[in-house]
DNA sequence: AGGGTGACGATCA
DNA sequence: ATGATCGCCACCC
């Protein structure tokens, strides 16, 4: 039997939530997290109507903003505020991307010597 | 049933 | 880098 849509909602509320301070992550990640690949369309609808959930470290594929106006700057000035770096207008996803666990996780990791 | 809507994503010009 | 297009998926009239 499918995954009941609820299970969606709840899914992806989770992942949301694992993010730590200082780390984002993206649409389609998060749905892939919550084992709903392509559902990056779905992960917004929950964004935008439950609260409590900490919506700015959630970016777009790329560390872009996706938000528009007034929005988009108060996204960056949080992250910014968590310590979270720019590239221009990108969130520098190398250094901030959180990992999710039980994602397949990129062999060559190679520590800061 | 049918059509419109998103804080999307990948691809191509 | 920017904008257009198409594919995606659940939700809401």
């Amino acid at each position: 039997m499918p995954k009941p849509r609820n299970d969606l909602r709840r899914a992806i509320e989770s992942a949301i939530r694992k993010v730590p301070r200082g780390k984002v992550s993206t649409y389609g990640a998060i749905a892939r997290a919550a084992g709903f690949p392509g559902a990056s369309r779905q992960v917004v609808g929950v964004l935008r109507r439950s609260f409590g959930l900490p919506w700015h470290r959630i970016l777009g594929a790329g560390g872009q903003i996706k938000l528009r106006g007034d929005y988009a700057v108060e996204q960056r000035l949080r992250l910014e505020a968590e310590g979270v770096v720019f590239r221009g207008r990108r969130v520098d996803m190398k250094q901030h991307e959180y990992n999710f666990a039980g994602r397949k996780a990129r062999k060559n990791v190679r520590r800061a010597s």
